[in-house]
DNA sequence: AAATGCGTCAACCGCCGGAGA
DNA sequence: ATCTCCGGCGGTTGACGCATT
């Protein structure tokens, strides 16, 4: 017992240096990808097995795309498979050549605490303009490639070690000419919903969606019926969708948004607008990524909203 | 220039399931 | 059948850097 403490506290934790990363990836280069335990075992490192796993996987590994934001069109692909499979992040991620399910994960929960900031900034309407940190890019998925069948799962390590990395999608070809018929339903109210503190943001096909557990390895999310009107940002056709919501309106109705209780819930509620105003600026890396919508956002956007019922009623 | 807010990222923790003893 | 160990996964946290006030 006392040894095996003794053990315990010589666990080194925290940020790995050069020298271990060294000797970790020269065990892989040895053994492969396993074994992890043993690295400790052996006394090459003072770390868990779990620990130089999730570190081979994350970081080490051949082929990842370290340091690069996601693209349009890898945010899309995660978007509409988190809508399809839920929080999947590890079989979303075998979608997403390059990516782990640790980046998945934290694309993810950044796009959730900013629309959720979001939501509460929409409580006062000038905050649109005023809140500068809403200035963040937010892509417009005109150009929808389909969805290939992933080269290679993110937990494949064996793919060889010594391939060079590279940001470069193997399957995203930017090239494509826009066309806003491939954009996928992600405006449906249906598929949202939100908790009781509103904090929390998610999508409710989780285990709804007749494709979420039925797909094999090489399952390919459907491309809904396109929706050629849509050019709002993903997020704002997350956010619209909020609104639609009347689970939403119940939530938000408590919070300073006069806004959201002048309205008709129920007309349509985005308009045709094409590639114009809001949601589609050029942009030197994607040209197909415009800015976000909310700097630019209409003063009377939430003028087609039916008046909230008191939350007395 | 300092304070503050926010986003991103790396790493840890706890839970779970499978394999083997 | 049960227990233990290991690896995989999702959730969470804390550090850091940048932008803004």
């Amino acid at each position: 017992m006392e040894g095996k403490r003794v053990e315990m506290s010589q666990i080194r934790k925290g940020p790995w240096k050069a020298e271990e990363d060294e000797v970790l990836i020269s065990h892989v280069k040895k053994y492969g990808p396993r074994d992890w335990s043993s690295i400790r075992s052996k006394g090459l490192l003072q770390r868990t097995g779990k620990s130089c796993r999730l570190r081979w996987v994350n970081k080490l590994r051949p082929n990842l795309k370290n340091g690069c934001k996601f693209t349009a069109e890898e945010e899309r692909v995660v978007i509409e498979l988190q809508s399809q499979f839920g929080n999947k992040w590890a079989k979303i991620a075998t979608y997403l050549p390059g990516r782990t399910d640790n980046d998945v994960k934290n694309f993810w929960s950044s796009r959730q605490k900013r629309l959720a900031r979001i939501l509460q900034n929409s409580g006062t309407p000038s905050s649109y303009s005023k809140s500068p940190k809403i200035k963040k890019e937010v892509p417009v998925f005109h150009n929808v490639p389909a969805l290939e069948a992933p080269k290679f799962s993110s937990s494949m390590e064996e793919a060889s070690y010594s391939k060079g990395q590279s940001c470069s999608s193997s399957y995203i070809d930017n090239s494509e000419t826009t066309k806003l018929e491939q954009l996928p339903d992600l405006v449906n109210p249906k598929l949202y919903n939100i908790d009781a503190n509103g904090a929390q943001l998610e999508l409710m096909s989780r285990g709804q969606n007749p494709y979420a557990e039925a797909q094999p390895q090489f399952f390919f999310p459907q491309i809904p019926q396109p929706q050629p009107y849509l050019t709002l940002s993903l997020e704002s056709q997350d956010l619209l969708a909020k609104f639609e919501d009347p689970y939403f309106s119940q939530v938000f109705a408590p919070m300073d948004v006069p806004e959201l209780g002048s309205g008709h819930v129920g007309q349509p509620f985005l308009e045709p607008v094409r590639c114009s105003g809001f949601g589609a600026r050029e942009e030197t890396d994607n040209p197909v990524t415009p800015d976000t919508f909310f700097d630019d956002f209409p003063a009377d956007m939430f003028d087609h909203m039916e008046p909230l019922p008191s939350p007395s009623e």
